[in-house]
DNA sequence: CTGAAAGCGCTAACAT
DNA sequence: ATGTTAGCGCTTTCAG
């Protein structure tokens, strides 16, 4: 049987153009690129000639004589999480508006598909990679995984929104401590002193941060600080209700909850009202990453915002500055913003 | 000022692996890729040569000298709704086993955005485009989009999450009356006969089909259709809220609610709620997509799935096959199945 | 202002 | 089994 290959019309490649309108492919390139100046007539002959064609030049091609890609990798832990998708869209956002693309790959938890997918974006010859959570999330950076971080800095510029001990990396990190200075400070004004904390792995780095701010603000305003408040768990709605219910199980339960996202809070919003209690009248709820999911649970969510379109800019900025050479700030910061709206509420009258 | 370029350690080329193991290029790449027998001892020096420099081959120049890049292109509508960053990972994960990379991007409901989108893939060289949402959701083909569509099948295979009149692209489609038909018999089982419509828009074709769907079971079931229990609107949760309300202020509400996909749904949750009805006591509440949120509302929401996991991977095997030019069916589809959860029951009484 | 020529890194006949 | 050679499509000196 005769191999058919159906999708085959011929390739139209710069040197079809540069025939038909009589010139040098060197010209074409020219005025496709604007790179030198071509003369007037000539230059309206060929882009008459590339738009009949609706031609487009192979940017395989371009990128191998080039340098450059303009494409961006982006490694997310997992886009389905609305906060990663959030940032994606506005990376590519700001990045098509740097003239970029932007190429996603999701590591899903998965130690061996994020160092592939470094791998493979280093084959695409990415002009640098942007990575969202995963292991530069750890607390404890993975010693093998910086080196390999490390190798590919030398040649292509990483930016992280977490850290990356021992590996020269840009970070974009958000504030998590002032995050979680304001969410206690907003709890504190609404007379909350019993508080808890939901949600998260101690071993991941902005958890751990929250943590010592909880307890340093605990600490400052004088409560003593109570373990069994503190339940640790995972990052999903489920996760977020057993953690919720094992402290409203206490019998000196807490008058506010912090969970660690919006999806643990969606999970805590069910375990409350499971233990009939109303939000915010007998408990109130924050949490952080002021997801769209905030806005679905009933009542909708306090939350700590991050401007995702800002900070999606600053790290393309940041990785089209890095790639092009010029020089940028080893560490920059994206400062949260409470969003409140109905979970959190002035305690009324003590358990 | 003299232009500092930091990241640019020497790229290491297939050349150099060769001139290190004493041979020729093409026997480096003939280890590379396995394309034909190389003596063992060679095989073995040249691997270490190139794990010692952790050598990855430049995708371009294989993909220029190649015709295939092993990348599979998706144009989504958006992937901050759960729906697709479901199906989009779904996508990358199929495409992994089969070797393939996805490259995403947004179209956002911009129709400009994805004509340029296509383009970009084009000059990209992906070796099939995968298309879900956007255009191909319009019950009535945009003409001149489905001539740009036409133009890239000429090279590129096309696949399509919904239709494109005129374009030989291939469709892998819910079976969305299908989809519509085991909600109202699950609704119709309950004892429900005062069903609503909530949501969406008739000029999006899954949406019409449904409607379409939705007449046909009340009328094989002698039931008059009510104009005013049909409320269109978009995809969100506002929208299911505002187009719930609608319906919940009528003299003669519903005893069932059917809203358009899980997120207007999360919407119709509120308005129930603020309306003093219970879910699914005085009124069921069923949906389709069943994304996340569906286990996210309370009560969690009987909603159509469609095994995104096996969509994902049909939509992937489409693309490949077609990349590689073998025979696949123009029209392939998925499946829906109904999960049953809290938000609909027994009819009780009547209003 | 423009063309010729070399090269980006890899693959694939074609010899040997 | 392996080396040689000729591209893949574009950019970029270098001449003129």
């Amino acid at each position: 049987m005769e191999k058919e290959r159906l999708n085959t019309a011929k390739t139209i490649t710069i040197y079809d153009i540069a025939e038909e309108a009589g010139v040098s492919a060197s010209t074409v390139s020219r005025v496709l690129n604007g790179s030198a100046s071509v003369r007037k007539e000539k230059k309206e002959r060929i882009q008459k000639i590339i738009e009949k064609y609706n031609f487009k030049p192979n940017a395989l091609a371009k990128g191998l004589s080039d340098t450059a890609t303009k494409n961006i990798g982006i490694i997310a832990a997992d886009v389905r999480n609305p906060y990663y998708s959030a940032l994606f869209v506005a990376c590519e956002l700001a990045a098509e508006k740097a003239g970029y693309s932007v190429v996603l790959s999701n590591s899903l938890g998965e130690n061996e598909r994020e160092r592939a997918q470094l791998d493979i974006m280093m084959q695409q010859r990415v002009d640098a990679i942007i990575q969202m959570g995963g292991r530069v999330d750890d607390l404890i950076t993975d010693d093998s995984y910086a080196e390999k971080v490390r190798g590919i800095c030398e040649k292509t510029p990483v930016i992280v929104t977490g850290k990356l001990d021992k590996a020269p990396v840009h970070s974009v990190v958000i504030d998590e401590s002032n995050a979680m200075d304001i969410l206690m400070e907003h709890l504190f004004a609404l007379g909350h002193e019993k508080i808890a904390l939901v949600g998260g792995e101690m071993k991941v780095a902005s958890t751990y941060n929250k943590y010592q701010k909880y307890q340093e603000n605990l600490r400052k305003k004088g409560i003593k600080e109570r373990g069994e408040y503190v339940v640790n768990g995972t990052y999903d709605p489920e996760s977020g209700y057993e953690c919720t219910s094992k402290v409203l199980d206490l019998e000196e339960r807490p008058t506010a909850i912090i969970a660690i996202n919006d999806f643990a809070a969606s999970g805590a919003v069910r375990a409350i009202k499971e233990h009939g209690l109303r939000i915010p009248e007998d408990i109130s709820l924050v949490s952080f990453d002021n997801t769209y999911i905030a806005e679905l649970t009933i009542p909708k969510l306090t939350s700590i915002d991050y401007d995702y379109e800002g900070y999606g800019r600053v790290l393309i900025e940041t990785a089209v500055s890095a790639a092009e050479g010029k020089n940028v700030e080893m560490m920059q910061m994206i400062t949260p913003k409470l969003v409140i709206r109905e979970s959190s509420g002035k305690l009324e009258n003590g358990v």
